[in-house]
DNA sequence: TTCTTTGCAAAAGGTTTGCAGATGA
DNA sequence: TCATCTGCAAACCTTTTGCAAAGAA
């Protein structure tokens, strides 16, 4: 098994999605990077995405389409993706009481969920104000 | 703007789409077509379902990271997507009460959501059964 | 007949891989 | 030093588009 280094790009990346208050797509995370890193290569950046995953340091979270990334160990949370400016939050309020184990109607056996919710974030409904 | 004309590809595959107990990915209905339409190319899979999703007939899933395809007007439903076997069900309960319109933690007033439930389906809970 | 639709193949968009040079330990 | 990592470019895979032939009305 090869031995994981410690560089500046994985440094960066990582860095970006422990700060970051919701989920990043593959896109955005090479455009902030690279305010720091001019030459990164999209390469480099999936094969840290991919690394990271591995390790368990981030998951991806597949939402409207794109694969976005987040850092893992926030506890259990959800997402709201904002209809008007496209941003993707992280929701510390879970809508759902559906514990491990319970049984669905239909005889479903849930062992885990995911919610999503979509309308207008804070920044938004406040600009679009009535 | 072009009239829209009935052919036995278009039928065949919204067809395939009304009888499904859940959504279906591309590849799967191009499979399922092509027992009824060997000659079947999947440019008119693509075509026939951007098509019906104008005309509001099916809509995209995004599940996964699959974009799956379901028939509308089928009420307010969410997914089970089974760890065992893979396949995605319709669940007609709905397990939270967010009315559009609800402002949840944080100030996001919320519009719509989505639930996926993961687990094992009926078939699956009871062939492994204990 | 006339305009739409289809199948095929080429193109496009996003992700992965091969490779030689750069870099971390 | 020397195996790992990076940037670049080519390869891949899924989805879209161009075009001539087939099909609907």
């Amino acid at each position: 098994m090869t031995v994981s280094r410690s560089t500046r790009q994985r440094d960066v990346i990582s860095r970006l999605l422990e700060e970051a208050p919701g989920p990043l797509a593959v896109g955005d995370i090479h455009e902030r990077a690279r305010a720091e890193l001019p030459r990164l290569g999209i390469a480099t950046v999936y094969r840290t995405l991919k690394l990271l995953t591995e390790q368990r340091r981030i998951h991806p979270v597949l939402l409207d389409g794109e694969t976005l990334y987040e850092a893992t160990g926030k506890g259990h949370h959800h997402h709201f993706s904002c209809t008007r400016c496209g941003k993707v939050f992280t929701l510390h309020t879970c809508p759902v009481a559906l514990p491990s184990g319970t049984v669905y109607p239909g005889g479903f056996i849930v062992e885990a969920h995911e919610v999503t919710l979509y309308g207008q974030c804070p920044t938004c409904a406040e600009g679009q104000g009535v």
